[in-house]
Parts: structure tokens; C-alpha cells; sequence
DNA sequence: CTTTTAACATGATTGAAGTCATTTTTTTAA
DNA sequence: TTAAAAAAATGACTTCAATCATGTTAAAAG
């Protein structure tokens, strides 16, 4: 499933080091994590894990966008996350000793790191503020998950999406929102009839340009306004 | 707010800890546990914490149960756990730095701990396996929520009251359910009217028995098929 | 370049669940 | 014990969003 073909990215010159957990990271860390790491490019729609199966590592994005999502009973997936440049993924399961409960799966071409398990929870166990810095990490997801539990219950489709621009928009920083429909229906927990009609609502209303798959938000304080926090 | 006048619970003989993260430590830290926290009787409906303010520690609950939830854009409750003996309540907000972001409040007479912030962070940095398992904690709530969201996004009323009423039977062991038809509503994330009527179905159906405010689950297995997870 | 497939779009219809109004029951407090 | 307040229950009505059916456009594949 790895393919080491394309050229190894090391960490001293990584960009998007600066970005992510591994910021703080001493000279020698960074030469270590460089040496432990390997590294792989993904396809479009490319697996990096799969609900179920045990966890043997972790994944440091270098480049692209992954998405992260469990399926319900009749195998609709719900997207949890979009990960991009320098987020870590799949460290959650690296602590419970369970099988993975969610999926990932690159969105575009991704050159994407792994470590470990061995050497990421030796990291853990070594290194006071890469620890600290996990565990923060940690607890602000499982806070935005009780948001995201709590939009889900209370808003409507139309405040969820304009909730779920706002988080992809950040995710995007300077890029365009670049998802199918599908997936962001699945994002915001609706049917990609009811998703598409809104967008295009949202378009009639200046909120956003569409550019066939690609999305503009050009009225982000409209949005704003429209999520309601 | 902290009612000191209750009888001193004694971590060394306290009845719970068996079931909680507080389980594997030797003699001396149980000792050192004791010294440190303290210990506080709470009237039904007193808060524990306030989303806003800031973590000064956590809370172990010795005896009762508690309600954590965040609040809507209007001020409707979104029940994101109910937390029973031995758990420890508000440990994630120790490590973000940021206030809380979620309530928590006694739903009937409880005997809960506290310990300081400072004692708590210096055991999880001195003692492996207590941070071990606050991590599998951490961990495993994690996922939890990404089914809650799941679930939130793609099943029927019907189906999540049948879920949560499992969840509950956990929470409640051998006691019978005791909750308002609001809470039940603001968990399952429903309106009151609503749950009312489909509590009434389940009773219909004989999956649940009703003593005024008290459930009892009668068909576990009829209400695990409905649940379909 | 053409064919096939996947993604996107739109209309019509239905139903689950929300809201509002009111009554009954239970609990709490005076 | 009674009065007041809170919780539970029921009915009528409305609406948001799902589903189904079908057409159109765009993207891959041959």
C-alpha cells in the first residue's frame, strides 16, 4: 500500500513542521524523528487506515487533505475531520489498544509520513512537552466533538453547513474548498440533494461562489452570522 | 459553593475506586491521594463547574450521578454524558489551558472529590501508568463521540433513544433510570413532546417499563436491534 | 476524440419530528 | 395539608429535510 517511490521529505526541511506538534522539537528530536520516519505518497481516495483494523503507527501530513470519518449502519460515511499540512492523525487509537473506530483516506495526492507506534509512544513517554502538547491536542478535540454533537442536535442543515464552511475554510486557508458534494453532505449530516440545493441558496445570497467543484466563501462574516457561534 | 460539612470520604476505603483510573495505585499514593483531595456533599441540581470559567481541578464522584452538557445558541441543554460513581469529571480542560467548555451539574445528591489542578498534573506526570490510563480515557471518549456524532447525523429519533437507554443501563447498573423527560430529551437531542410520545411506544412495545419518573429496561435485546449499533 | 461513468442538479412528494396550546399529574414548598 | 410550581402528557398543526425519479454536466477512461 506504501509507495516509496516518490522522494523522501526530511524533516529538517520540512514547511509545515512549524505547524504541527513537532514545532517545539530540538535539533537532535527532529534529526531522530527523521531518521525513525518514512514516507510515502497517496492517491486520490487512497486508504491510510480502516475502521477496524489495529493501529501500527501515526501519519504527519506533509501535503494535501485527508478526511476523517466513521460509516453508520447502512455504510453512509460521516465526516469528522478534514487533517491538512502538518496535522498528525490516528494518534487516539495509538493509547487505547483498540482497533480503530474511524477511517482515513487521502482527498487529492498527499505525501504523507508515518511513525511508529513504538517510536511515537516512545516520543510520548520521553519527551515532557511533545507529551503535553498531545494531550493538549487531545482535549481541544474532544471539546470541538461536544460542539459538533451539540450543532448536530440543535441547528439546522442550513446553520450545520454554514458551520462546516467556516471549519473548511480554515482548513483551506488560501486554496478554495475543494470537496465533492457528496462529502460535504457528509460532513454536515444531510442528503447530497438537500446539500446542493442549499449551496446554491448560499451562492444566490453572496455567501459563497462556486467554481463547478471548487468553493469560494466571500462573505465569511455572513456566514458567520448565519452559524450562530 | 463547596459544602465541606459531609463526613470525610477516605480514598482507602472508598468503594469505588476499584472502577476507576484511581484503581491501580499502590498504598502509597492512595495515601498521598487522600492527603491532597477533599470532599464535598452536593444538593441535587448544584453545579460542578460552569462552561466559561476555569479548571482550578477535577472531580471524582464517590457517590451519585452527574450530568455534563454544553448549551445551544438558545440556551437548550445538549447532554454529552452522564457520569457515575468512580468517574472523574473534567479532566479534559486540565491540559488545553482554555476554560470549560462543557457544564456539569449533580443530577441528585452526591458525594464528589476534588482534586487541585497542581496535585493532579504532578501524578500524571510522576506516575506512568495513572497517565496511561487517562490517556486511554481521553482516547476512548474520543471515539465515543465521533459515534455520537454519527449517530446524531444519520439515525432517527426512534433509533437514539434506544442507544442512549443503553447507554444509561450501563451508567445506572442495578438502579432503575432516573432522569427528567427533558434530560432524556436534551441527550437523545430531541424535543420533550417527542421523546414523551416515543417513551410511551417503547412501553407499548414492552421494551420499557415506566414508574413515574423511573425506567426500567425490560427487553435489552429488542432495544439493541432497534438501536442497530 | 468519443464513450462511459461519476458528479451535479432539479422537481415532486412524503413523512418524521418540531412547535404551540392545553390539560393532567407529580413534586416541592409554604 | 394545601397551594404553587414543575414535570409529564396529549392533541392539532406545520415544516424542514429526506426520498425517489429523472435530467444534465463534467471528468475519466478507452
Amino acid at each position: 500500500m506504501l509507495d516509496k517511490s516518490h522522494k523522501h521529505v526530511s524533516c529538517q526541511h520540512c514547511a509545515v513542521r512549524k505547524d504541527s506538534l513537532f514545532a517545539s522539537f530540538c535539533e537532535d528530536h527532529v534529526n531522530e524523528l527523521n531518521e525513525q520516519k518514512s514516507c510515502a505518497f497517496y492517491k486520490k481516495n487512497q486508504g491510510l487506515f480502516l475502521d477496524g483494523s489495529f493501529p501500527r503507527g501515526v501519519f504527519c501530513i506533509n501535503k494535501g487533505k485527508v478526511k476523517v470519518f466513521t460509516r453508520g449502519e447502512e455504510g453512509k460515511e460521516q465526516i469528522i475531520q478534514i487533517a491538512g499540512e502538518g496535522e498528525i492523525i490516528g494518534f487516539r487509537s495509538m493509547f487505547s489498544g483498540e482497533p480503530y473506530k474511524v477511517s482515513a483516506t487521502a482527498l487529492e495526492e498527499c505525501n504523507i509520513c508515518f511513525i511508529a507506534k513504538e517510536d511515537f509512544l516512545n516520543m510520548i513517554d520521553t519527551n515532557t512537552s511533545f507529551r503535553n502538547g498531545i494531550m493538549r491536542e487531545l482535549s481541544k478535540e474532544l471539546s470541538e466533538r461536544a460542539i459538533f454533537i451539540t450543532n448536530m442536535a440543535q441547528k439546522s442543515v442550513r446553520e450545520r453547513l454554514a458551520c462546516v464552511l467556516l471549519i473548511l475554510d480554515d482548513v483551506y486557508k488560501e486554496e478554495e474548498i475543494n470537496l465533492t458534494r457528496e462529502d460535504l453532505a457528509n460532513y454536515v449530516g444531510t442528503a447530497t440533494e438537500t446539500l446542493i440545493r442549499l449551496l446554491k441558496d448560499f451562492k444566490e445570497e453572496g455567501l459563497v461562489e462556486i467554481h463547478t467543484r471548487k468553493l469560494d466563501i466571500i462573505n465569511k462574516d455572513g456566514l458567520i452570522k448565519l452559524a450562530g457561534n
